[in-house]
DNA sequence: ACTTACCGTAAGTGAAGACTCACCAAGCAG
DNA sequence: CTGCTTGGTGAGTCTTCACTTACGGTAAGT
């Protein structure tokens, strides 16, 4: 989860969720060299985000399905764990249909 | 979003969804500063997760629903928006992968 | 009024990390 | 083989940020 915190890395995992792409290719589409590209892929695929294939001397990154199922878990963990206190405001959001908001009390 | 990338300013903030404390108190459950904590405080309120009550010389804080009602907003847009390829997949664990399950290490 | 407790802010330090350029390895075409 | 493309790695720079100490300001107690 750490690995999605750089905002160009979230827009890299965001592109290789919807297609493979070569290193190059994403290079283009950032405003920063192919290496600082790389050196993010590195990082997501060590978090496990991503998986590498190999087609000539080009390298195809796409978003893997293990990690983004462990992403998921995690993050719904942290809902739970956190947020307990909150479940039902999180659940129906203030600004739309029918806010009963109703702050949970917290004793002193 | 941002805000939570700090593990400790996540222990705080959880600490806070189910009381909450005032600063000293918070200080002295971590190995940190109470002015580091004070510096914690503020990106959490600047980032709409928390309110500040003033009890006397103290300032209790504590989790703000509104707030964490947008957390989770944005939180599940990213999901929808990034990961729609992978909604399925993120849906049930990964108990076993597909056959496609080989790890391509020929690398030198 | 003085004293003590609680807290925010300013200034400075140190580590983490995102980025660049330069270099090197691997694959394909001639 | 040479030449071109693709891409990973190392070294170095620079920014960001979490943290500390020092200080000022407000509230309650005496």
């Amino acid at each position: 989860m750490d690995a999605l915190g750089d905002p160009t890395r979230r827009a890299i995992f965001e592109l290789l969720t919807r297609e493979e792409h070569a290193v190059g290719e994403l290079a283009t589409q950032f405003p920063i060299s192919r290496p600082a590209v790389s050196q993010h892929l590195r990082v997501l695929v060590d978090a496990g985000l991503l998986t590498v294939r190999r087609d000539g001397a080009r390298r195809l990154y796409a978003a893997d399905p293990a990690g983004i199922a462990l992403l998921k878990a995690s993050v719904e963990r942290f809902w739970r764990d956190a947020l307990v206190a909150f479940k039902d405001v999180a659940e129906h959001p203030p600004a739309q249909q029918s806010p009963a908001e109703q702050p949970p009390e917290e004793e002193a």
